[in-house]
RNA sequence: GGGGGCGUAGCUCAGUUGGUUAGAGCGCCUGCCUGUCACGCAGGAGGUCGCGAGUUCGAGUCUCGUCGCUCCCGCCA
């Protein structure tokens, strides 16, 4: 017999079933046996009655999240018994026959979690496969999926090649710290993972990708934050032949789209995204990621907004001067003669834009330096001598001698899109398996120490350890 | 690197001015229950009050130290 899943129990009423899940509830009734049986699809509503006197026995035995195997009946229920709180309150299951697959020792914390106290998140995530099991996580999880599936599909469409780049990559300690992997094959070099596909997405394209996507994993040791981890997914996305106007005018309807396909009961606050000028949003609200919601206590209401015209370059405490966005930003054409400037330098408006949700940076982008001298003018205005450009980058200047196209790009970051759109107001919420703020999987207790073993075959050694 | 909050039963928490045997709800176990669906009723088990020291006749409560968790700032090209 085949197996029929709950939710598609409505469409069996009168015919006999097997359902497969976990025990949801139990309620013991003295001769009969309630439960609710839960699989991916939902939870309905099982009866065992005195009449199938060895089924009954058997649930007697039954514990919350033991996983069984049920053949029965689907029965309308009769009008006084239906639960309108259910979507399978029409029916129920009578019990003919009860497998016990597997028994379930009892959870740490409980999973139905409809009237339920938030859990201690270190529990949730010491047993994350019983915390995946709620409705909750359940629903982010399927949330994601849909919103991923939606921006696969409309890159497609709109003609862009998925492609993979490479996990292991060339360290370029610029911005955020980096996580190294040290190569067995080269005793004391290591790899590095990517920040972000930055630099491969522009030698794609000078490559002839001409519009290239991708879901990209990156890899920041920086330390997180309730909407930062460690690593984390983004649609990275760059195109040949495009002008800052033709990334918004490409961006702003696929997120409208975006909005109307997965959460139509959502609303934007504003139909046309308000574009502002760096300048503007920080002396209008103080902030380079404004929230302009009319009302923040609307879970429905989406405000976003465009900021652009970053400064180039901005000052640290050491006098150093350094990228606000990146070092591949392009400059504004009627400020490029300030770089000849130094007291002009900070005035510099760079091609970059961010996409703001709610108050959230969604995502940064510009349009790139595609020209080998600009490039290197930018790396000596940052104080970076020409040994260390050729070191660190002179692939990307050697890339751009050979005929590199104008080029510019966008990677809004899916986990934060994901998490606004949940209403969950932690990152962690909406990835399966999320490290806590201090860097740890409790689950696997990860990071652990290295072996000696290890250690030897990498030619490392610990200086404490 | 800096700052705030928290740590009491399996979970979520209360615990008064320092005072007898540390409590509640949920969960768990046992019994009763033929229409429950946050089932009900009766009973029960379950505690290194994070750990250590100090003050005190007496510490869950006060002091110091320490460990753990959590949020924020710095940081995040």
């Amino acid at each position: 017999m085949k197996r029929t899943l709950i939710l598609d129990t409505l469409n069996h009423i009168g015919e006999e079933v097997l359902l497969k899940g976990w025990v949801h509830t139990r309620r013991k009734m003295g001769k009969m046996v309630f439960i609710d049986l839960r699989d991916y699809t939902g939870v309905c509503q099982v009866i065992f009655l005195p009449n199938h006197e060895e089924a009954v026995e058997e649930a007697k035995k039954l514990g919350v999240e033991f996983v069984v195997e049920i053949k029965g009946r689907v029965n309308a229920r009769p009008e006084k018994q239906v639960n309108k709180d259910l979507p399978t309150g029409t029916v129920e299951i009578e019990a003919l026959e009860l497998k016990i697959l597997n028994e379930s020792e009892t959870p740490p914390f409980e999973i139905e979690d409809e009237f339920k106290e938030e859990v201690n998140e270190e529990l949730r995530l010491k047993y994350r496969y019983l915390d995946i099991r709620r409705k909750r996580m359940q629903d982010n999880l399927r949330l994601r999926d849909r919103v991923i599936t939606f921006f696969r599909d409309y890159m497609h469409k709109n003609d862009f090649l998925e492609v993979e780049t490479p996990i292991l990559m060339k360290g370029t300690p610029e911005g955020a710290r980096e996580y190294l992997v040290p190569s067995r094959i080269h005793p004391g070099k290591a790899y590095a993972l990517p920040q972000s596909p930055q630099q491969f997405k522009q030698l794609l394209v000078v490559g002839g990708v001409e519009k290239y996507f991708q879901i990209a994993r990156c890899f920041r040791d920086e330390d997180p934050r309730g909407d930062r981890q460690f690593e984390f997914t983004q649609l990275d996305y760059e195109m040949a032949f495009v002008t800052q106007e033709d990334v918004l005018e490409f961006t702003e309807p696929m997120f409208k789209e975006l909005v109307a396909t997965i959460t139509p009961e959502k609303h934007l606050t504003d139909k046309t995204f308000p574009v502002l000028t760096y300048a503007e949003a920080m002396e209008k609200y103080g902030s380079d990621k404004p929230d302009l919601r009319k009302n923040p206590d609307d879970p429905n209401e989406l405000a976003f907004c465009w900021i652009v015209d970053f400064p180039m370059f901005e000052k640290l405490e050491d006098g150093t001067i350094q990228s606000m966005h990146h070092p591949f930003c392009s400059i504004k054409p009627e400020d490029v003669d300030k770089l000849d400037n130094p007291d002009e330098l900070l005035s510099i408006r760079a091609n970059s834009y961010d996409l703001v949700l709610n108050g959230y940076e969604l995502s940064s982008g510009s349009i790139r330096i595609h020209e080998a001298a600009m490039q290197t003018k930018v790396f000596d205005l940052l104080g970076i001598d020409k040994e260390e450009q050729e070191r660190k980058f002179g692939h990307m200047i050697q890339a751009f001698k050979f005929g590199a196209p104008p080029h510019g790009g966008f990677a809004p970051g899916i986990d934060r899109i994901v998490m606004i759109l949940a209403g969950e107001e932690s990152i962690k919420d909406v990835i399966a398996f999320p490290k806590t703020n201090e860097a740890r999987d409790p689950m696997m207790e990860a990071p652990s120490d290295m072996e000696e073993a290890q250690l030897d075959a990498l030619s490392l050694q610990l200086k404490t350890k």
